[in-house]
DNA sequence: GCATTTGCCTAAGCCTATTAGGAAAACTAC
DNA sequence: GTAGTTTTCCTAATAGGCTTAGGCAAATGC
């Protein structure tokens, strides 16, 4: 019997587009053995399990996250830089659900590390450089942007936002408007 | 054979503790049949299945979260009420997880209208009394707010923020300093 | 006390995850 | 090429979890 030649690397690609259209936590190994025409107990030969999948899926979203973003942010700077940056974890989360739930999969310390997570924070951190904050706001300050923009896609994606008045779009950019002024005018302590 | 007398509130709170100590993605029917003594089949008299009692839940902890909302925004206003709200979503996260997570839990339109869930946005927009903001920019901070303190709790708790530097005390500080300052200087147009 | 409703049970089917052990394909090295 | 090794896939089996169907006995209403 000729293989299907499956690979590790497959596999988790294939495990992010159905993460995008049936939900990250509806993820399984039974549905990926069956769209690649293998036995379910065949798929242990490329992962450990199903866990291992799991983080394999959110390094892979960490990573292409931080892609974009690093290619959003490049050769700009101020506003604009936060604008891309801010502009690109929005559009990711809804382009791709399921790998944004991924990226946010909690990992253990030695993945974490080993992960792009810390790239992210250090391309936040690097378009405060466009705003005159020193450490430790700095840090106050990339944490305050995490939030907003995890938050922000978060309750938008998951309805969190009534549908009527002033639509996403317009609170969106009056949000990176405040954003902007708030660190133009970071307050002293 | 004598009932065990479970009832659907019951069954309600202990999915909620339960949450709590294991995480709401890891809330079983089955291990709550166990925790009351009966077997599994059993609680479908009391709940319709599985996703019929997480969203009890959700709505627990929905409402839970708002009395207390409402309990420590009461008599307070300006800063000092951004501080209370903001606070108290920031404990509850920590100290029920598995409850904050169920209160994210998407709801159907229906059961969200008839949740807590209007309270919540009610509230929050009622501290803004205290800022001098107009429609629409008000909905806009309303969101930016829960943007915020979404975020922040989904990042603290998901470790998402290093242990390392300022800690995550300090932090939380200046973010509601620089929130107050956004506030009272809202930035027009 | 008797009828009805309600809570719980057994039985069974279906799905997913995981492990163990085996066979054949693919690859390596002469 | 062929012998040996590794890799990939398989079957078989176990263990949980979710859900439905049908039945009996406890609680409740009169």
């Amino acid at each position: 019997m000729k293989r299907a030649g499956v690979t590790a690397e497959q596999l988790t690609r294939a495990a992010a587009e159905l993460a995008d259209e049936v939900g990250f936590e509806n993820v399984t190994l039974a549905t990926l053995a069956r769209r690649f025409g293998v036995k379910e107990a065949s798929l242990y030969s490329h992962v450990r399990n199903a866990r291992d999948l799991k983080t394999r899926v959110a390094l892979l979203a960490l990573a292409e996250l931080a892609d974009l973003v690093a290619d959003a942010v490049a050769g700009r700077a101020g506003k604009d830089a936060l604008v891309a940056l801010a502009g690109v974890y929005r559009d990711y989360a809804r382009e791709h659900p399921g790998r944004y739930a991924a990226a946010q999969l909690r990992l253990d310390p030695e993945t974490a590390a080993a992960s792009a997570g810390a790239r992210h924070a250090q391309m936040t951190r690097a378009i405060l450089r466009g705003y005159d904050l020193q450490e430790p706001d700095q840090t106050h300050a990339v944490r305050l942007l995490g939030s907003v923009f995890h938050g922000y896609a978060t309750l938008e994606m998951g309805g969190g936002f009534s549908h009527s008045a002033p639509d996403t779009e317009e609170t969106w950019s009056r949000t990176l408007d405040a954003l902007d002024a708030l660190l133009r005018h970071w307050p002293a302590p």
